[in-house]
Parts: C-alpha cells; sequence; structure tokens
DNA sequence: CAACTCTTTAAAGAATCTGTAAAAAAGAAT
DNA sequence: ATTCTTTTTTACAGATTCTTTAAAGAGTTG
C-alpha cells in the first residue's frame, strides 16, 4: 500500500490522521517537523504528502517546495482557520489539495485516495512477475515457496521501476533520473551494467519475465505470466 | 500526442495558444465557450484542458466542475488580472494549474507538459496498419495477439511517416528531409533500400497494407482494411 | 583495519544497423 | 527488339549501440 508522509507538530492531529489511514491500509510515517520529514523523504520514498502549514523550524510551504524538487508527489497541506492567504501561495507552489482544520478524517481518507488516483499511483507497494514477487517496503524477492531474499538495493529499484510499468520503455535517462536522482552525473552505461546483473540473477526466471532491449531507446520489461 | 481542450471567447488568444502547442506537437481543438467545449469533452476524449473563466453560456468554473465529472483531466485555468478571489475559488474546484493574463506562451507549453507528466499522460500515438499498430513512443511494432518487436530505428520511421498519410505519394527527396534531416548528404537510394527491407518483412501482412513505389516519383502506402 | 558487498567506470568484444556500390531485374521509350 | 531509365536486390564495410568483463572506488560490518 502507498506510503504516505504526515507532517505535522502536534501529536495528536497526526494520530488522528494515521488511525484513520492505517484503518484504510496505508502505511504511515509520522514526523513533528519539516526539517525531520525531509530528511526522511530524502532517503526514503514517499507516495504522498500531507503537510500542516504551521510548523516549528522547516515550515510547510518551505517543505512542500523542497519535496516538489525531490519527487513529483502529490502533496495535501493543512491549513488552521484564518490562513485564507496562505492558500493562493500554496497554489502556486504546486499544492495538489489542502483541508482545513478542523477536518472530517473521512475527509481526509476521499481526499489521499482521489490524489492517488489523480497521480497515477498504484498503492500496492508488492509487484508480481511471474513466479516472483518484489516487496517495496522491504527490498526483498519474494519466491513461490516463501523464501525472501534482498538483493542489492540499485538492482531491485531497477527491477522494481520496470515492473510498475510491464512493456512501456524506459529509457535510460528515465531510469537514471527516477532511480539515481536527477542529479546523477554518471555514466548512462552503469543501467547496463545492472541490467546485465537482474538479467543474469533471474535468468532461470526467463519464462516468467524478461528485461528486453530496445536498441537506441532503452529497455523494457515483458511478463509473461502471472 | 495528447489531446489538448483550448476554451476561450477570445479567437486571438485561442490562435495564440494552439500555435505554441501545435508547434510542440500536441493536437488542438479548440471552442469559444464552455457549452460547446463541454458537448465535445462527452464526446471524444480529451487529455488536458486550458480554460478562460470569464465566457459567455457556461462560464469556466461551471466548466471546470463538469470535466471533472467526465474524467479525470488536468486542468489548467486562465485568469484575468485581478481575479484573485477566482484563484481560491478554483482550487477548491480542484484545478490543477493556473496563468494569469498576459501570459508568456513558453511558460504555458511548460506548464501544459508539467501537468502531463504530473498526471502520467503520454497519449502515444499509434497508428493502425490493418492487423499491425506502430508506437511512435517505443519505436515498436504491436501485433494483433499483443506481440511487440522492436524494428531498427530508421525502418520504423520510414514506415510511420508513409503510415501516417496512407495512399499519399512521398518522394524520396521528401522521406529524405523528413526522415534523415534535410542536411543530410548521402544517397537517395538508401531510401530503396530501406523499402525493401520493410517490405521483406512485413510480407506476410501484404494482404493488411502494401508499400506501392510510384516509378519516377517515390513510394505510397495502401492500406487493405482495418 | 581487513574482508566484504555493492556500485561505478572504462574498455574490449559482440551484435546490430545503416549506407554504398554494383549487379540484376523491371519498366518505358524509341 | 533494343536501348535507356529506374527500381530492386545483394553483399559488404563502416558506424553505432549494447553486452560483458575486470578492476577500482565507496561504503559496511565484524
Amino acid at each position: 500500500m502507498a506510503k504516505i508522509l504526515v507532517v505535522d507538530d502536534e501529536a495528536h492531529i497526526r494520530e488522528l490522521i494515521r488511525l484513520y489511514l492505517v484503518d484504510e491500509g496505508f502505511e504511515v510515517i509520522e514526523k513533528a517537523n519539516g526539517e525531520d520529514a525531509l530528511a526522511y523523504a530524502e532517503n526514503q520514498s514517499v507516495d504522498l504528502a500531507i503537510i500542516d502549514i504551521m510548523m516549528p523550524k522547516l515550515d510547510g510551504w518551505d517543505l512542500c517546495k523542497e519535496l516538489r524538487e525531490l519527487d513529483e508527489m502529490p502533496i495535501l497541506m493543512v491549513t488552521s482557520k484564518g490562513e485564507a492567504q496562505d492558500k493562493i501561495k500554496g497554489f502556486k507552489l504546486g499544492t495538489d489539495d489542502y483541508l482545513v482544520k478542523p477536518f472530517d478524517p473521512v475527509e481526509l481518507v476521499l481526499r489521499v485516495k482521489a490524489l492517488l488516483k489523480r497521480y497515477r499511483i498504484d498503492a500496492s507497494s508488492l509487484i508480481k512477475l511471474g513466479s516472483i514477487m518484489l516487496d517495496r517496503r522491504t527490498y526483498q524477492v519474494i519466491y513461490k515457496d516463501g523464501n525472501q531474499v534482498t538483493i542489492p538495493m540499485k538492482e531491485f529499484e531497477l527491477l522494481y521501476k520496470l515492473g510498475s510499468y510491464t512493456n512501456q520503455l524506459f529509457t535510460r535517462d528515465h531510469l537514471i533520473e527516477q532511480i539515481w536522482g536527477m542529479d546523477y552525473e554518471g555514466d548512462e552505461r552503469t543501467v547496463d551494467v545492472h541490467i546485465k546483473r537482474l538479467r543474469e540473477r533471474f535468468a532461470e526466471f526467463e519464462s516468467d519475465f524478461k528485461i528486453v532491449t530496445i536498441r537506441g531507446l532503452g529497455y523494457r520489461l515483458e511478463v509473461y505470466r502471472d
């Protein structure tokens, strides 16, 4: 399920949000201030962020801006009453939706779901590639017999990305931007090497799925069975 | 490419927007009022809408609301100066972005692209030639059974070009200019060789489509069935 | 710190694609 | 029927792109 970052300095508000979201099967990460939230998002992927505007250290708007630079994720702002002016500001910064405190938690859940849908984010963190599965939460490969194995991070991310959109072409550019980050300076051939290792590692599953080279363009993952 | 609905009662604004968008390869549908726009969107699929707020009949906000109910499409609002209040209203209705007139067309294009990316929309340009299809995004041939195959780039481009305007004559000159670039120095016969390769590759689909030689002039692609 | 794994780089080796040139075939024209 | 023009076919060499390998660098762990 989707991982949601909840940033608010009031613990009871976070608790309230968490309760409702967890109930819907979402994974919730709580942070009390923008700084902690940013530090987390820099290392871990987050599918959606719910951010309170008024916060110590890094405030909601700045966090929003920073997150936007990290990744194209949907952001839901929470404002206190009487901050109308802030709405416009948020609008400009590219917030996707907002709620005014006090809000109905049910509406929060609805909006979260709508945003995930709008961003075409597939909530499940489990991907099935023929007889194996990839679990994004643990970065593990799960075999049919239930065996779980950890594989190198980059390899996992690459396979996971390709597997998230089977049959779709990914250019090396695109993969590097998505996995290594847009500021990556290195060689494009790095992708090739990881692809090679994945092919090697999963050679025995050739009849389940295969990474296909599209000459001059990139790679594509084909799945042959469920 | 993505199809964009432009709704504005001022013809010259529509014209301006159209010029820039078409230049980027988008397909543009112009409508002068909300009613016409809605009627269109109800029957034809649209990837993104650019809507002016002030319009006769059905105004921008109402159109926005109606479109939202039709389909989850990104909407870019265009406001005239001094309608600050409207921004908040639009925000609530779930507009995705906005621009204030007069705007820089280049920025419009940037925002359109950002929205399409955010919504994960990349309207692929598919061409159908009898029982096979060509996907420009991936440079691949898609067979009826769903099999996707990569063919050499130049061959693909040639077939794609011919297939984009079936039955229309293309001189070698024209093809070279379009595919190889106007600065291409090489021999015209190169086209012939690629045509030969295409004919060979798709020999089994002769009853679907065929590349016909027009002696002394060039080539033409005929399609025999849908 | 030494051993380990993971990641990246660099470069050689493979595979594939592309353009050329020339021979063969086909189509017009005389 | 012969000649001329244009297209098709063939084969190959050069160019481009991908794969593989090996080794260095970075980061971790005992």
